[in-house]
Order: structure tokens, then C-alpha cells, then sequence
DNA sequence: CTGAAAGCGCTTACAG
DNA sequence: CTGAAAGCGCTTACAG
């Protein structure tokens, strides 16, 4: 974005004189178009900024007005979420995204593992400050302690996947509830009337997806004690694998569940297994949903059915609000509180259920 | 912002120049700081980056980049949320502060009053076209066929107070859900333990206040039959008077409770003085929090304690959300679904209930 | 790590 | 409404 890759393998940047040449007009037409400094006609305005976008030079010049001001970003990380716990995946996603866009426009991120509890907002406050980092990016953290201690500090920072329910901190975090609705919603359109919920007991973002399910059985109409929920010890695999498996003989079977949505593509990963191990079919016995799009779903068998959340996004987003904050000159810029949209995907773990058409 | 009035009046650019003068260096030095050319001692580093936050050059800058490709932008407005209609504080407010910030931009701002039910997406995607606008901003509604239609003929978008669940468009909401938990949590820490919430019969917005409302119940482990709901009949002042008036009727008198959280502060007007119509004292007898921090509750008697919400941060931050799409060249750019955070103001209208002390 | 000076890119009167 | 040309602001080798 805002180069253009030569024969050479090298890139240079996009200027004014390449959109010229694009569009076909002059140079000057080019800049009266960016600035509004003249009246254009309607076509060449179209056309020079079609060029521009093509070329990426708007993106490029919005995104070199805003990193300026930024060289170095903390990034404090949770010790289960570091790379080499290659089970989280949605982290891993989010912080390889982070890295290259980082690394694209210069910006050097400065790790920093909190281990367990132990850290305080005081310890992360000092590194950044050490680091001369203008900015600080918390992943899978919403402690509370933590982020008052920060907005305390009044450093411009930004929580990945956790949110701030006093409102001080700027967040990024997927749209958790209007996922999980449109993940559910989904499953009833397909004839799915008793629905199982895999969760675990995690933080409120993970909450906010069985608000999401319960609400699409509400705006159905729906009985809602058809939502049923179960709690698995946490999101990994075995841990979705264990609770399907003790659910399904404290059940004695599915019973009249036709459905599992699980909270996590992780989990759903787990309870396939179970279920498969089981004897169940995938999805003719049972349907499966997952949430979070990450990549092995895709090469299970049958593939996962999943609600896609853009976790490449999330950083350049964080990164995007840090500059924002750090280059506004209000005192009293308010919090942002960011949900990205997340999109269906619909592959193989999921088949019609028993009541044909929609409720609606 | 980017620029300096001057003794004349008039105004100029803030350039590197300007910078350099301020922070005492020379002018590339400027340049190496502001571009990480060049590895600077931090003492400087930090003295230009100050400057030139201060003269406004990075808020510039920022802007600058962005506007360029946009010149017009149609805004929807129900009617009855024109400025003629002088009772909706609320919608005046936004509105005010996204035209003068249009205005200092150079933008246009198209006003497109939607009927009743009657306009289409269709319309309004047309009128934006023959408008020659690069974006739409629609104010105060997001009914599902209207989002729908609007999402699918891809232009760029903004809900202003309103949310759009399938997640394809961008919007713009006060932080309802943690706002309402934040009045909620107040009255309660100050020792009401019954409360009623009056609200009115809205959109989704609107409920989100009513969820954290009873959020704080259960978070501070109050039991979530004291969390009471009346209904009013819309959200003008007469409507709460009179919703107030016929359940202090029903209910003979205040009962148990000590304290009504208002979802919004219009609503708050009129209970304030249903109250006092009916001889309470408040805040002695009966406790009131509004919502939304709008003129008129400073100048109530006694004033209005509520939950300021930045809507004069409304507007300018749809208009960002428009040029990020705008400018963007991603094809798969995430809808973007913005909370601004709120502040609680404490004025007079809420006394100490009777539990002294916080159940925390 | 900082600055004087050359140079490049974008803007801006101005002509048509 | 568009473009050729002058000019301004910012960047960038380079010296110390």
C-alpha cells in the first residue's frame, strides 16, 4: 500500500505524478481533486480518485499523517498467549496481523509477558515509559486493577479483546454478540429448535456471546429454556472434548438437542472429536458451530461451519486508535469502544435440523 | 486545529517551521522527529512531538489526509428530528456539532429528511447519488430493511445512534450498556438498593441502557427484582410526567423505592416534575439520575445528576469512520460498530439512600 | 545526534 | 473546468 512493486523487485512511493499519469489528466488537476481547490467535473474527479485509491495513495497518505507521531508500542501479552502456545490460535492470528502491520509502517513493538497476576498496571506503566513507547497495546486483558492503573497513568493505550466497562480505555474486540446472534439465527433458519451452547467460564467477551445466542432465540420467539448452556473448564480442545463427553452421559445421549454451538473454534474442535469418538455423526446426527474463524477448522472433518471474526484486523485497528489519541490535541477525547463485524461461513458441520422452515 | 489566529484575525497554516520556532531546533530536525528519519535524542524528540501536538499540526496533518476524497455526504434524519422540533435536545446537539465540524472541513452536508416509513434505501442510495455524496450518514435510525438496502448498494455508510446486528455497516453509539451500569452503580454505592428505571419503548440503543441497569444489580449482588422497569409512553418530558404521575397513583406512593434512573434526560425533566407536582422533595424524598447529559439538566432545580455523553464527538467521529471506508482500498474492511464512552456528572438531584454503605 | 543546503513533491496563482 | 509554470514546504543526503 502506497508503493508500488517495480520490475526490480523494489517499490517506490506513489505520488501525485503517478496519478496523474493513471487518470490522464495534469498534475495539478490531481491535487485540486485531493484538496477541493477548484470545482472538477464530476468524471475526472471520479477518476483521479479511483486512481489514487487504486494506487493506494490515500490509504498511504492517511496512514503516513498518522504513525508520525508513534515509534514504539508495548505490547503486553498474557504468558498462555505467547507463540509458543500453539493452541491459541485466535491469539496467534491477532499478533502475527499486529507484527506485520507494525513492521510495515515502522512502528517497533516492545513485548511484554505479564506473568499470572503478579504485574501490575504500575510495572507495565514503567516498562513503556523505559521503552519510551507512546502507546500501549494490553492483548486478552481487562483486569480491572490493570486498566484503572493505566487510565490512571494516562498514557494513550488500547485493550485487544477486552473491554472497559469504566470507559477510560480504548478497545478492539470482535462483535461478539451480534456474532454469536447471527451464528444462532442461523441455526434456527436451518430448523434448529434445541440448541447447546459450549462456553466456558472466561471474561465478559466471552459472556457477550451467550448473550448473543439467547437473543437470537428471543427475536425468534422462541422458548428460551431451548438455549441451553454447558461450561467446559476453559477453551481448549480436550477441555470441549471432556465436557461434550461427560454432558453426553449425564444426558444419556443428545436428546433432544440437534445443535451445538460452541463459543470457540478451538472447543468445537475438541467436541467434534468427542462426539465422533462417541459414535454421532457430524452433521447428520448433530450440527456444529464454531466462532472465530481460525484456520484449522477448515480442515476438519467435516469442515466447521464458524463465525468468521477479522482477527487481522483487530491490530491494525489498536494501532490505528493509539495514533488517533496520541495525535488529537482534546483533553476530553472520549473512549472508543470498537466491535469489528464478523462474517458466516458456512462449510460442512451443519445440516438442516428437524423443524423445516423459519419461525419468522 | 492546524492552524494560528494571528493579531489580525485572520488565521495561517502551522507548518515544520512553526515547530522548529517552538521546540528550538531546526526545521529537519523537525522533519526526522515527525518521520523517524533519524535517531533523536528523546529529550528533543519529545519537545518537538509536544510542539507540535500543541499548534495542532498532528490533528492537521490527520485531517488533511483523510478529507481528501470526500467532498459531500448525505445526512437521513427522521423528522422528527429536524431542529424544529426543539425538544429533542439530544439529536440538536449531535447535529450541531456534525455541521460545524463539516463546515470546518469543507465538507457539505446534504440533509435528506426521511417520512415516516415510507423512504426506501433505494431513496436514499439515489438521492446520495444524485448528490454526488461519497458517504451517508443516517441519524436516529436502523430498521433492518433500510440498513439492508443501504449495505447492499455499497456505498459508505454510518449509523449515528444506531446499530445495524447483520454488522455491515459502520456506526456510531453512546456506551449505553456500561453508561446506564456507571448511573446504575453510582446510586447504588451510594445506598439505593431499590431503584426504578423509566424508560420508553425504542430501539435497541435504548434497551442496551435498560441491560445495564440491571447489570449493576447483579454485579454488586443485588437481587434482580429491585431493578424496576416503567415503561413511559415515548421520551418527551410530558410523556414521563405522565408515566410517573399514573404509577405513583398505582403504586401509592414511592413505595420502596429511593431512587428513578431516567434513560434519558428529557424523560428526567418530566419526572422531575411529576414529582414535584405530586409534593416530593428531591433529592430528600426521591432520588433522579438522567442519561445523556444535555443542556437543560443543568438548569433544572435542583440540577440534574446523569451521564454525560460526548455527542458533540458523535458526529466528527462518523465522519472518520466515512473516510477510513473511503479511503481504505481493502475490499473486506470489518464493519466498524463504535461505543463512545460516557462520564457520570454529579449534580444535585441524587442524595445518599438508606444503606450507608457500598455492598462491594 | 543536530543543522545548513540542495532537491523533490505538491500546491497555487494565472492563463485560456 | 483544465493545465503549464512558479513557488513553497518538507525531506534528505551530507558535514560535523
Amino acid at each position: 500500500m502506497g508503493k508500488t512493486a517495480t520490475d526490480d523487485g523494489r517499490s517506490r512511493k506513489v505520488g501525485v505524478k503517478d496519478i496523474s499519469r493513471e487518470a490522464g489528466v495534469s498534475i495539478s488537476t490531481v491535487s485540486h481533486v485531493l484538496n477541493g481547490t477548484a470545482s472538477i467535473s464530476p468524471a475526472v474527479r471520479t477518476r483521479v480518485l479511483e486512481a489514487a485509491r487504486r494506487l493506494g495513495y490515500l490509504a498511504h497518505r492517511q496512514a503516513k499523517a498518522s504513525i508520525t507521531a508513534l515509534d514504539t508500542i508495548l505490547l503486553a501479552v498474557p504468558p498462555d498467549t505467547l507463540p509458543q502456545n500453539n493452541l491459541n490460535f485466535v491469539s496467534w492470528t491477532v499478533l502475527s496481523a499486529l507484527g506485520k502491520e507494525s513492521e510495515r509502517r515502522g512502528i517497533r513493538l516492545v513485548p511484554f509477558p505479564l506473568e499470572g497476576l503478579a504485574n501490575s498496571a504500575k510495572a507495565i506503566v514503567e516498562a513503556a515509559r523505559s521503552e519510551k513507547a507512546g502507546g500501549i497495546i494490553l492483548l486478552n486483558v481487562d483486569r480491572r486493577e490493570l486498566v484503572e492503573g493505566i487510565a490512571g497513568a494516562g498514557v494513550a493505550a488500547v485493550l485487544i479483546n477486552g473491554e472497559d466497562s469504566s470507559m477510560q480505555l480504548d478497545s478492539v474486540t470482535p462483535g461478539n454478540r451480534f456474532g454469536a446472534r447471527l451464528a444462532t439465527d442461523w441455526l434456527i433458519r436451518q430448523g434448529h429448535r434445541k440448541i447447546l451452547h459450549i462456553t466456558w467460564r472466561g471474561r465478559a467477551t466471552i459472556r457477550r456471546r451467550g448473550d448473543g445466542f439467547v437473543d437470537a432465540f428471543v427475536d425468534n420467539g422462541l422458548p428460551r429454556e431451548d438455549a441451553q448452556f454447558l461450561f467446559a473448564e476453559g477453551y481448549e480442545p480436550h477441555l470441549g472434548e471432556k465436557a461434550i463427553g461427560e454432558w453426553l452421559v449425564a444426558n444419556k445421549g443428545l436428546g433432544e438437542i440437534t445443535a451445538i454451538f460452541c463459543a470457540a473454534d478451538n472447543l468445537a474442535l475438541g467436541v467434534m472429536r468427542g462426539l465422533q469418538t462417541a459414535g454421532y455423526k457430524i452433521p447428520s446426527d448433530i450440527s456444529v458451530m464454531g466462532f472465530d474463524g481460525v484456520a484449522p477448522g477448515e480442515f476438519t472433518t467435516p469442515s466447521l461451519t464458524t463465525v468468521n471474526v477479522p482477527l487481522d484486523q483487530m491490530g491494525p485497528a489498536a494501532l490505528h486508535l493509539i495514533e488517533q489519541r496520541v495525535t488529537s490535541n482534546r483533553l476530553d477525547r472520549a473512549s472508543h469502544r470498537l466491535e469489528l463485524g464478523c462474517r458466516l461461513i458456512v462449510r460442512a458441520s451443519v445440516a438442516p435440523g428437524p423443524a423445516g422452515t423459519s419461525p419468522r
